[in-house]
DNA sequence: ATTATCTATAGATCTATAGATAATGC
DNA sequence: ATTATCTATAGATCTATAGATAATGC
């Protein structure tokens, strides 16, 4: 039996879609044109549009499905049971998990959102109000936890920037920190693997009383 | 007494310097071009490049002030007598303060650095071996008060790295919280400036053994 | 004389589309 | 017939420079 999927995958069609995701990830919109996805799709520039219609749809396909993913692990309710420290830890290394599949998905975000505010519209109507429900939940364990003593008191805005910043500096910072260090792929990735441990033992020590 | 700056202040030269910092660090270099820096600097396209030669060149010149400025900001030995605690703080406040005068330059760095990435090396060579000092100075401390017991085993470099997270981070997603948080600018900077103590609060609560 | 400013333009992109040709599906 | 692919090109940039003109400093 063959496999519909693969057939699929090998059409110009995908080729394109394929090379448009891995070079905008790299260089964010503005710095990749369809000459040069055409030519790492090994195909004539006028099939980007043929099949994408323009630059910015494309563009805007691919920016949507990165999102998602993005938020899908950060806003996901957590259904397992455990200890407030398991459901967190959880949640943080599920987070750092998906960064480390998709190390270029911060910068993509970061970069079309400075540089293109009115996409934030776009972004919050995707996600709907999901960001809200799992503030809530978030909350509601936060202060169960303080009002149990086994926390200080903090905002969950505070909280939530603090997890997020700590997960996706590192790989905002990457080629910065290779450089740096002078380290190689191997070693960047082992220092990724190791950060995703320290960055939930310092949240959860900075959350003690 | 007329005065000298003032007068060089108004000058051409300086109107495109001062319109070409404010754009490449609105929307960073590639989505600025010569033509929208003369006309916010109202005069002649021509005239930048017979001021500056290139565009790359009024880049760089930029660029590598903003880069020193943060860098010192980070890297200064701070000279002040005080215990382990008092000399973080300072560090950490005076790091969130150069930011808070200048919210745009970790964007700026940071796409700089990772569409560009061969300028990684002036950067290197703009700031010598500061770093690797600073480094080990803060390495000793670290060690001395973990002898002390006062504080958990960490390595300077996850120290690091957690200090600059969360003290770029809210910067960088700055329009992101904006929208999601629907603040007004005064609300943004209420909520910057209370980041600041909550950043040293998470860091050293983070350290505690 | 020298420096500052402008006009005009060469040459290199880049996006998007029109229209021709080739490949594929009934 | 329909779909996929290519050639060619219009129209809009953008950077950089050549060369003319205006302003300023001796």
């Amino acid at each position: 039996m063959i496999n519909e999927e693969n057939i699929k995958d090998s059409t110009t069609e995908q080729k394109i879609l394929e090379t448009a995701e891995r070079l905008f990830l790299e260089k964010g919109f503005a710095l990749v044109s369809t000459v040069e996805i055409a030519r790492e799709a090994g195909c004539n520039q006028a099939l980007v549009h043929y099949y994408f219609r323009s630059k910015e749809l494309l563009f805007q396909r691919i920016f949507a499905e990165k999102l998602k993913s993005f938020a899908a692990s950060f806003f996901e309710i957590d259904k397992e049971e455990g200890s407030f420290e398991d459901k967190l830890r959880r949640k943080i290394e599920a987070h750092f998990e998906l960064l480390l599949n998709n190390p270029r998905i911060p910068f993509l975000i970061l970069n079309e959102i400075t540089t293109n505010p009115q996409r934030i519209e776009s972004i919050k109507a995707n996600l709907h109000n999901i960001p809200v429900t799992i503030f809530n939940n978030m909350q509601n364990m936060l202060e169960a936890e303080e009002k149990k003593g086994t926390i200080r008191k903090i905002s969950v805005y505070d909280f939530v920037l603090t997890v997020l910043s700590l997960n996706i500096a590192p790989f905002l910072l990457y080629p910065m920190i290779k450089t740096v260090t002078g380290l190689s792929d191997t070693g960047m990735s082992m220092l990724l693997q190791s950060r995703k441990e320290e960055n939930v033992r310092t949240i959860l020590n900075s959350l003690r009383p």
